[in-house]
RNA sequence: GCCGGAAUGGCGAAAUCGGUAGACGCGCCAGACUCAAAAUCUGGUAGGGGCAACCCUGUGUCGGUUCGAGUCCGACCUCCGGCACCA
């Protein structure tokens, strides 16, 4: 027998034990429940940090656990494999992508293995095969041919210098991140996917998520955006501005338009007059990203235009904003400076005119306006509108505007069309061709496989410039853009299921879906599962899906942070990492500061940050692996805090979840050092533990199937395990250590598996039963009471636990405390919450 | 700027439906074992008062609802995530 806990030895034997048995490969299995828990895949981006090891760790755990409740389980794994950072490290290194992905890849299936991770290995996809992303050519083809797809110009961040596109994350202060150069918006052609022809269901469709939380929920309705507005035609020298507002009843006060630098209107404005070309010029210097167009000043120029008011006839000047965009909607706002903010501001900037055209009932006219006044109200100064509240003017303006064609009511999104050409060389290949002709076709074979042997010499996409990629014998042209890579992490989940399949999905996948569970960083909140909720309809509608939705429960982890080191010089700062510093705490263990081992001076403390690169604060999961075994990782990351929440990394914290795991291992070879000694008669000792140990029971299978708080879980396991030491009955200790070894095998599966040997069990604990509570060992004579008065605890009562209120009464009032706070007091009510609290309410 | 979230001892956290604030763990203090150290075990540990029984204060800030608020409502502060080409 091993005297010793060996994390390095045992979790190999035990790792070899699951590959020899294929112990995570599963197949359809008509007659059983199946149970497909999958955890976000990950990009491969070198090394696993620990983000991954936390959610995966999640993913480990509730797969495990639904198989021994007797589900068949599928947990798959896979590579996100396209995407910019290979580019740029391949751009670093002068190597391939290809290659240096694969590599990737390699190593970091090596550690999932090790951290014990139960993955059905013979389902892996990575997403740059062609194997995998053919049927993603082919479908687009087919949405395509359906009308699901289209192209049109639309903005980009252009490098001039480097000549390249530049993600959002690549322009830093309005500059690219290599060449330095200013940033210039450019319009090109690009392919779009009409997810706003779903956006309605998508909507709807959030309504029947009940194993969704309610912030991801409530920030895709946000992100869809429904509004009912109304769309108004203006005038402008016989040609109609269109503008959609969702506040009509505010369009008498509209006292002048604004339109993007890039509207047809203020191009031709500008043929004749620099001001106006600079300024435009200008607003083309700045991200397309959105949180920058909306912290930044606001700006704007007069373009000298007018249009027509179509209700007063009144003219009103059309001005240029740097805050109005073309794309999104018609690229004209009307701008009410009384009633929004941001008009209301750029109006006092500008001395445009502020007329109020709402008040609050039973108010007059504001004489000086401070800030736009944004509520609805009574309509004044609005010709025959006026005395209407806001919700009549809404549809009496609605019905004039339209029965003089002048506009009418609409349903807008602000949700947009997915754009999903990317310029660059690490993507799946867009299926389409451009004929002698010009127009654009599908093309008709699959895959169009990118070429893997290249040389990354600059940072442009090498397929466009090679033509064996593009030019093709008939004279036709290849697109030589690839897919944004939310295309192929958009059905991955399906694929999953039946990832040999000779078509893009087979009847396998209407078994395995939808996913049961779904865990993985809340950064994913809108974005992906959005775009997976959508992408999961055009399957269903091709008739590869039968359910509407793909994720059923989804589980959104919290950040791994830890705490930072620096130090600053000329406004610079240097990071150190954990490894490099010694921390000096005071008596208290409260931290005070921190010293550099390599020269032995003090180093700034910084805050306690996501771990990133940039920050140096990373611990490498491997170094710990190596140094306490996979289990303690596990148990660390899953004790430390409840999955939704940031987790703390703690070395200390690690060395304690070491320290339980060593614990248990002792404690259970203690016990089979002593066999037991059945007795007949339990005594009340007895019984109050063996209660402990179903009040267990029920609580962890609460926490693992319904709360999926592992930590309070793993905190119950412990205090057991403390209570089963002092247990004097061994049979009833055997009972309760092969609970906690059960209880505890999802989340440290090794030492369990182990463990459970010992105790002269054959198998895998995998593939034993999840323990059940025995009711009866739960009957209790007593219950503990807390007696407040005026909402203060002031005795705890025990009481038998058929007690009434009366009797319950009489008992706290004998209580010397109880009576301290009440003699000479009028009692005004009693509160009685059975079997738990009496709240005396005197005065 | 907009949308969403978080905040509780020296630290990570617990308190599940409005009902005993601080379970469990870390750290720290004391003791046992040891020539000694490590490891391990036992006890203590929100702050303040009290010999003690107990009492007062306390869950980011300010206000409210309630017999009773960490939990609900309103306003605010700080931090975090997302904002459509990072994944």
């Amino acid at each position: 027998m091993q005297t010793v806990y060996d994390p390095q030895h045992l979790e190999t034997e035990v790792q070899t034990l699951w590959e020899n048995t294929r112990a995570f490969e599963v197949t359809e299995h008509p007659t059983k429940e199946k149970f497909y828990c999958l955890s976000m895949f990950p990009y491969p981006s070198g090394r696993l940090h620990m983000g991954h090891v936390r959610n995966y760790t999640i993913g480990d755990v509730i797969s495990r656990y639904q198989r021994m409740l007797g589900k068949n389980v599928l947990q798959p794994m896979g590579w996100d494999a396209f995407g910019l950072p290979a580019e740029n490290a391949a751009l670093q290194n002068k190597t391939a992508p290809a290659k240096w992905t694969y590599q990737n890849i390699d190593y970091m299936r090596h550690q999932l293995k090790r951290l014990g991770f139960g993955y059905d290995w013979s389902r892996e996809i990575a997403t740059c095969k062609p194997e995998y992303y053919k049927w993603e050519q082919w479908f687009f083809t087919r949405l395509y041919e359906k009308g699901l797809v289209y192209k049109k110009t639309a903005v980009v961040n252009y490098d001039p210098v480097d000549q390249t596109v530049l993600a959002n994350e690549q322009v830093i202060e309005g500059r690219g991140w290599r060449s330095g150069a200013l940033v210039e918006r450019r319009e090109i052609p690009q392919w779009f996917v009409k997810i706003t022809a779903y956006a309605d269901e998508l909507l709807q469709g959030l309504d029947t998520l009940d194993g969704w939380n309610d912030a991801v929920k409530t920030m895709q309705r946000n992100w869809i955006g429904r509004s009912e507005g109304v769309e108004i035609h203006f005038n402008v020298n016989g040609e109609i501005l269109s503008v959609y507002t969702t506040r009509p009843d505010t369009l008498m006060g509209v006292t002048y338009l604004a339109i993007a630098a890039e509207h047809p209107l203020a191009q031709h404005a500008a043929q004749n007059n620099p001001a106006l070309l600079s300024f435009i010029k200008e607003c083309a210097q700045t991200s397309v990203a959105e949180a920058t167009l909306e912290t930044m000043e606001k700006r704007g120029i007069d373009t000298g235009l007018f249009a027509t008011h179509p209700i007063s006839g009144e003219t009103v000047p059309i001005w240029i904003a740097n805050f109005v965009l073309m794309g999104y909607g018609s690229g004209a706002v009307m701008s009410v400076p009384a009633h929004d903010q941001r008009d209301f501001e750029f109006a006092q900037k500008y001395n445009l005119p502020i007329k109020q055209v709402i008040v609050k009932k039973g108010e007059s006219v504001s004489e000086n306006l401070t800030s736009a006044m944004v509520e609805k109200g009574i309509l004044i100064n609005s010709g025959d509108f006026t005395g209407l509240t806001s919700q009549q003017a809404f549809d009496s303006i609605a019905n004039y505007l339209k029965e003089r064609g002048l506009g009418s009511k609409k349903v807008h999104f602000r949700l947009r069309d997915w754009g999903v050409s990317r310029q660059r060389y690490w993507g799946c290949p867009i299926p389409m061709i451009e004929n002698a002709n010009g127009d654009t076709i599908p093309a008709s074979e699959f895959p169009i496989e990118l070429p893997e042997d290249v040389i990354m010499d600059g940072p442009q996409s090498p397929i466009k410039q090679n033509p064996d990629f593009y030019q093709l014998e008939n004279g036709h042209r290849r697109e030589t853009d690839t897919f944004d890579t939310f295309m192929e992490s958009s059905w991955y989940y399906a694929r999953f299921a039946c990832p040999n399949a000779e078509k893009m999905l087979d009847e396998k996948a209407d078994y395995w879906l939808p996913v049961d569970q779904y865990i993985g960083g809340i950064e994913h909140a809108i974005l992906h599962l959005l775009y997976a909720r959508f992408f999961h309809r055009l399957l269903r509608d091709e008739g590869l899906v039968k359910t509407d939705e793909p994720f059923k429960r989804l589980l959104t982890q919290g950040m791994v942070i830890a705490e930072t080191f620096y130090r600053e010089e000329n406004g610079k700062k240097t990071y150190f990492n954990l490894t490099e510093v010694t921390v000096q705490r005071d008596e208290k263990g409260k931290i005070i500061g921190a010293i550099l081992n390599a020269d032995g001076q003090a180093v700034q403390v910084g805050n306690v940050e996501k771990m990133s690169k940039s920050k140096n604060n990373g611990v490498d999961p491997q170094v710990m692996i190596e140094r306490y075994g996979a289990d303690t990782v596990r148990l660390f990351m899953m004790f430390a805090s409840p999955p939704e929440q940031s987790l703390e990394w703690s070395d200390s914290g690690v060395e304690g979840s070491f320290r339980f795991l060593k614990r248990l291992w002792r404690q259970v070879t203690a016990h089979l050092d002593n066999p037991a000694s059945e007795s007949v008669s339990l005594s009340e000792m007895d019984k109050n533990l063996r209660r402990q140990i179903h009040e267990t029971i029920a609580k962890v299978n609460d926490d693992l199937s319904r709360r999926y708080t592992f930590n309070t879980a793993i905190a119950a396991c412990m205090e057991l395990l403390n209570a089963l030491n002092r247990g004097e009955n061994s049979a009833i200790v055997k009972e309760g250590l092969e609970a906690v070894i059960l209880m505890l095998s999802p989340i440290v599966p090794h030492i369990c598996q182990k463990l459970w040997e010992m105790l002269g069990r054959e198998g895998l604990i995998i593939d034993a039963p999840f323990p059940q509570v025995d009711e009866s060992a739960l009957i209790k004579s007593t219950l503990q009471l807390t007696v407040q008065v005026n909402g203060k605890m002031r005795a705890q009562l025990e009481i038998p636990v058929d007690a009434n209120q009366t009797t319950v009464e009489q008992l706290a009032l004998q209580i010397p405390n109880v009576q301290r706070f009440t003699d000479g007091k009028q009692t005004v009510k009693i509160i009685y919450v059975a079997g738990k609290l009496l709240n005396i309410v005197v005065k």
